[in-house]
DNA sequence: GCTTAGCACTCAGGTGCAAAGAGTGCTAAA
DNA sequence: TTTAGCACTCTTTGCACCTGAGTGCTAAGC
């Protein structure tokens, strides 16, 4: 059977109006939208034939119709009319994002809880950085009273700190010295090539200040060992609850706490291939539990060798264009602010053309 | 009437098997216990003195008890047997702290996911600092490339830092120079006394690194800012749902909406003079939506100016025996590791006596 | 005087059934 | 090709009814 323009104009409105009652549309409905100059007998049958093409599904016999997954996929790629975020919309989420964000661990928390604030929906927000994170350069900074700030400059210019209680009394003369023999021998090193041998070396050379080097060789190796490791938040789970769907708080809480686990670790790789905005409908989903669950994400950059990504997680009736939208904003605006770390420039407002 | 022995046991049995079931409880119920030789019917006539007294309500006539706001009071109070941790759970909330815990405010975010944890309660966490917190020491670093490293080192032995890039090339001696003029004009100030003329007169002499002055100016402000304002979060909401109370998921949401925003950031001030756990049952709380609800909270010590809370929120059937118990032993563990910080050493289990 | 057995009473929750309502598929006429 | 009409299906809702749990009271027993 084909696919008339009709038809996919009933498909279209099926799905735009289940997205906003989460009930059962019935042909009666569909009539009553303006542009649709058909009696209900006509969209019956239409929509008999959708049924029977597979996009839409009946619950039972006597039930309106909703959108089944390949209904979904047919509206996400091709019927969906781009939702055109206001001036208002952009403005709320440029102020959101304007504030700075420090380190990366920091950002990923707040860009999942701005994105889940504004699609309300649970967000997740990964960055992920594909190793080769190297100390670029050591100092230390004499403190006063016995103490010592060791601060590592990171090959991707992030910059972290510890203040170390110093057991004996040292010379400035002595951190110098250690300092230049940390650079000379440990910048530029992964942590994979940190050994007992480098240690020993540097505890023969290290003279007074020998006995600070475990302690920096410690924090140091912790410090890169967790530049690697990809940073994950989750955001505004309680959200879900608003939904009609996840009423069924069993559902809600098996879905969020697999979303608190790992499962969705594997999202990212689903992510690598793709690019732009990715719709995963219901069954296409990688994990069981969400299974009739759909995800929105996208990824984003942030250069210096690392990757983002933000998605969020709702029913699949949830409102693509909006979503859709509000995501690619997002993502857009972190890449210009990652760009230009120090004054983010937003994108101008995607000014998507209205069909219909 | 007068509170008698046997009364206050049937109160306890009554709070301990509801604080179990969930379930209103009969008189039949409570003969079945160990420790129990009465008849049914005596057991009514106790539960009909209690519910005259107030300790005890009826859902409606033909239901078992349930106990009154002042019922659960007194329960607190006086009748709740100690709750022995074992080994395993002192164990499990030990290791769990142990880890090094860097930055207060991760901190805080951290232990408010371990409460929430070991109780299956939503848990909040507050570390809040009666301010007074200054520069205690300005470093710059140069880190080639033209851009500097900032380092502050706070009265309280926090360390922070931020990357500059420099708009202009300058010379190991002038940073040298602008540091030292930073040391001896801003350190010990609170941030209440930065002001346009300080700022005029530190550009004054700052020579050559001029330009980095308001950069560095509105980077200590924004630290000493953030310093003093208290650090909050919460954790584990999700795990509401998971007691039947709320299984009303409206209910369930309004509750943690009104926990995620300020309404709680009142909380603190009730716990100011209050020493130990306390218990706030139902009604006795601050917040509305709180109304059916009760909280659990302790203070620790954070040292240096500083002091902390932890919380956690429940049906007012809680297990508060359970509850208060791991949470007082976290509270112990916390201060203990404050208090001499790299070494953490975790209080003995709490050996309880067992009554009855 | 306290305790207990017995009994009548109350009320929430489950079950079965009928009516209402929503939506469908099919057919015949326009 | 479209539409009006109609019979059919299935869920939802309301209602009456029954059952079981639990109570309060009373009178007898220790």
């Amino acid at each position: 059977m084909e696919l008339t323009e009709r038809k996919k104009k009933v498909l279209r409105s099926v799905v735009d109006l289940y997205i906003r009652t989460a009930e059962p549309v019935g042909s009666k409905l569909i009539t009553e939208l303006p542009d649709m100059n058909y009696s209900s007998a006509t969209i019956r049958s239409e929509m008999a034939d959708l049924t029977a093409m597979g996009y839409l599904e009946q619950p039972h016999t006597s039930a309106g119709r909703v959108p089944s997954a390949a209904g979904y996929r047919l509206y996400v790629d091709e019927l969906m009319a781009d939702y055109r975020l206001s001036l208002d919309e952009t403005k709320s989420i440029s102020t959101a994002i304007e504030e700075k964000m420090q380190q990366v661990d920091k950002m990923v928390e707040k860009v999942a809880k701005l994105v889940s604030q504004a699609t309300d929906l649970p967000a997740i927000s990964v960055a992920s950085r594909y190793g080769g994170v190297t100390v670029s350069r050591f100092d230390l900074i004499l403190a006063g009273a016995g103490s010592v700030i060791l601060v590592l400059m990171l090959s991707n210019d992030e910059v972290v700190n510890k203040l170390i209680k110093l057991p004996v009394q040292l010379e400035e003369t002595d951190l110098k010295l250690l300092s230049a023999l940390l650079n000379a021998t440990m910048t530029g090193l992964s942590v994979q090539e940190f050994d007992q041998s480098l240690l020993d070396r540097i505890m023969r050379s290290a003279g007074a200040g020998s006995c600070l080097v475990p302690v920096i060789m410690e924090f140091t190796t912790q410090t890169l060992e967790r530049q690697t490791r990809t940073n994950m938040a989750v955001a505004g789970q309680m959200r879900l609850l608003g939904h009609p769907e996840y009423r069924d708080v069993d559902k809600a809480q098996r879905l969020m706490t697999t979303l608190d686990e790992e499962a969705l670790s594997n999202l990212p790789a689903v992510m690598q291939n793709a690019n732009g905005t990715q719709v995963l409908v219901g069954a296409e989903n990688v994990a069981r539990e969400l299974k009739d669950t759909s995800v929105v994400m996208t990824k984003f950059d942030i250069g210096e060798g690392m990757q983002g990504m933000i998605g969020v997680v709702g029913p699949t009736r949830m409102d693509y264009a909006k979503v859709t939208a509000r995501l690619s904003y997002f993502a857009e605006s972190l890449s210009k602010m990652f760009a230009k770390p120090e004054q983010a420039q937003l994108p101008e407002a995607k000014s998507g053309k209205e069909e219909q």
